[in-house]
DNA sequence: ATTAGCACTACCCCCTAATGAGTGCTAATA
DNA sequence: TATTAGCACTCATTAGGGGGTAGTGCTAAT
């Protein structure tokens, strides 16, 4: 019996001490990622004959066996029933991507493929976002995501207060990334144009490169103040700036390549793409997952079971933020079933973000 | 033998004459309409004994096989094989929506749930198409459409010029629809706001209430014709307005519920759903569809192969323009299989359409 | 003109047997 | 002692066969 061998390391002694969760050893690693990479490419469970015939290393197919053995009960493998080959948990793909390098670099040839055109258009970040999104999921046949910059990070560039009828008034923001926000608010009393001039100046001149969050917080504080009360234009820049500023935010992320997913051929039943799919239309957990991606740098990994929704349970996420010369702003992903090709994937999203943070930095304004 | 008796017809004299595409005899009619809303219901085929107990009338099986026998004959009904039963062809469902009375008024609890609420939060034109497409999909559990109001239909409400930074203006549309449209422009020579000012008055006073078309139009022969050449804020005005006016569409139609398509019944075998997805993101066969279909008023039909796009033989269109005061900005409308329940998606999208126009109508500027 | 009756067709479902890929265990081997 | 060959066993998948069923078309009776 050497069941557990995978655990057992030689003391000086020659003793054999069991120890829980350690590192594989060699051979054990290479099988694993060798069943991973086959894994991934047929999305077929796999046994022990095909790999000692794919694999590097040559290893007879019980030997193989006696790994994949241990290596099932270290909870690396799973096996569908009795007599079937092999099939990667969760954790080890999470073993998978940790053995891996930083990103490798983009072949050149997809390289040219991501490129953002959509500057040249004269389009503002929304559009240069949904650019990508598409581009990304076109590159990766998956779905993909990105989020819009977040208020907390957003700066004013500018405000500007257009008055379009006697009730309505046309705001129009500019932040420092170069988001372009537009809204119309509804007043009771009329404003003249220029009485919304000197409003606007004096909010330009008192916010400026102020973060939403803290103008909101610092309108909010004013209002509640009541010594502004007696001055005409602060009380009616308050008043206006407040409505101004109101949380709209009309999608705070953008999806592309939903279909993909349906089309693609890890996903075999229908119905495991279900619960991915509601989570799309809800969206709060797919923004958290990308939230929390802006918080370091770099690629992140998001595997199955280690997603906080149920609903993402059956897939990975792979994102990376992007971000401007001052900022990060935001991030973009893809989502896709946990066994997706995660070493060129990594890279693609990896490599977007690049250029979309690229293409960002030059359109801002700071 | 009574081969065919669906188009004799007695004359005076007894004989009978065989009219090609003559009008269905009544229990013929009742027969096929009763087998396309039993299709539509179960979308699985038709037999004679089925029919005979669901139908109206007391027909035997045999009686039915015969007038089937007929119908199949002049191309409403095919069989997959021999020993099944009928299903309806894309000239069955043509006579059967041709023969429902005008759209059926909705259910209360469903017209509770079409309500547009988007306006409340200050969302312009394009949020509150947002909002219908996806309240079209909810309801109709197919994926949705819906233009946004072409350049041809836009009037000029209001432009403004605001200089972001040296080299940079932003540009911002508001037509009297409602829909703004914000857009930068990149200028060599930097330009005072004031300036920015009164290029700004000029172009509303010179095009307020012209349809964009229109106005780039004219820009582009005030451009040609040189007689402005030496008068300094008009060249300008020319200049910049070109630039603005400049042909930006950034989405043409709004999609949802693309997803709906791949979850459906009718669709069993994934196959068939994928030239709609194609078409889907080519756009413009669908475009083209609902810009015919703004050309008249009141519910359009598109029946599968009626289609002049391969890709979209295989489903129909349900479609309804809308529009605000003056003018008929656009359509929107259901992609779903050609088996669809018409009666009831009829007359969603016919009051989906009545309801958009009323919100859009209430926010337009004129 | 309609319908009952009947022969016929072809799918569908269920059962079975054969196949084959895969495993675990044991004994032989280097 | 680690590795491997051999073998029995498991179980999904496949192919084939029979019964059942829903349907048809035709003919003859009403």
């Amino acid at each position: 019996m050497h069941r557990g061998f995978l655990l057992r390391i030689k003391t000086g002694t020659g003793k054999k001490i069991v120890l829980e969760n350690l590192v594989l050893n060699e051979r054990a690693q290479l099988v694993l990622q060798s069943i991973i990479e086959n894994y991934i490419q047929s999305s077929e469970p796999i046994g022990s004959r095909t790999l000692s015939k794919s694999i590097a290393a040559t290893l007879s197919p019980a030997t193989i066996r006696n790994i994949m053995s241990d290596l099932a009960e270290l909870g690396y493998l799973i096996q569908t029933h009795t007599s079937a080959g092999r099939v990667p948990t969760d954790k080890a793909y999470r073993f998978y991507v940790n053995s891996l390098s930083r990103p490798t670099s983009v072949p050149e040839q997809i390289k040219q493929k991501i490129s953002l055109t959509s500057t040249e258009q004269g389009l503002q970040v929304e559009g240069i976002l949904a650019e990508a999104v598409r581009l990304l999921a076109d590159l990766t046949k998956f779905a993909c995501v990105v989020s819009t910059p977040k208020a907390s990070v957003s700066r004013l560039q500018r405000i500007e207060l257009i008055k379009i009828s006697e009730d309505r008034i046309l705001v129009i923001l500019v932040t420092k990334a170069g988001v372009v926000r537009d809204k119309i608010i509804f007043v009771k009393e009329s404003h003249s144009q220029e009485f919304l001039n000197s409003v606007a100046a004096f909010l330009n001149d008192e916010f400026e490169d102020h973060s939403m969050q803290e103008i909101r917080e610092q309108i909010h504080q004013s209002l509640v103040d009541d010594r502004n009360r007696y001055h005409d234009l602060l009380a009616h820049a308050v008043r206006l700036g407040k409505k101004a500023f109101e949380l709209n935010n009309p999608g705070e992320m953008l999806i592309d390549g939903q279909m993909n997913l349906l089309l693609d051929s890890h996903f075999h039943e229908q119905s495991s793409v279900r619960p991915i799919i509601d989570a799309f239309d809800q969206k709060n957990a797919i923004l958290k997952i990308l939230d929390d991606s802006m918080k370091h740098k770099g690629v992140h990994i998001f595997i199955g079971i280690e997603n906080d929704s149920k609903q993402l349970q059956g897939c990975s996420l792979i994102t990376a933020s992007y971000h401007n010369k001052q900022n990060v702003l935001g991030s973009i992903g893809v989502v896709g079933p946990t066994s997706m090709d995660y070493k060129s994937i990594i890279s693609m999203v990896d490599y977007t973000a690049k250029i979309l943070s690229k293409t960002i930095t030059e359109q801002s304004y700071d």
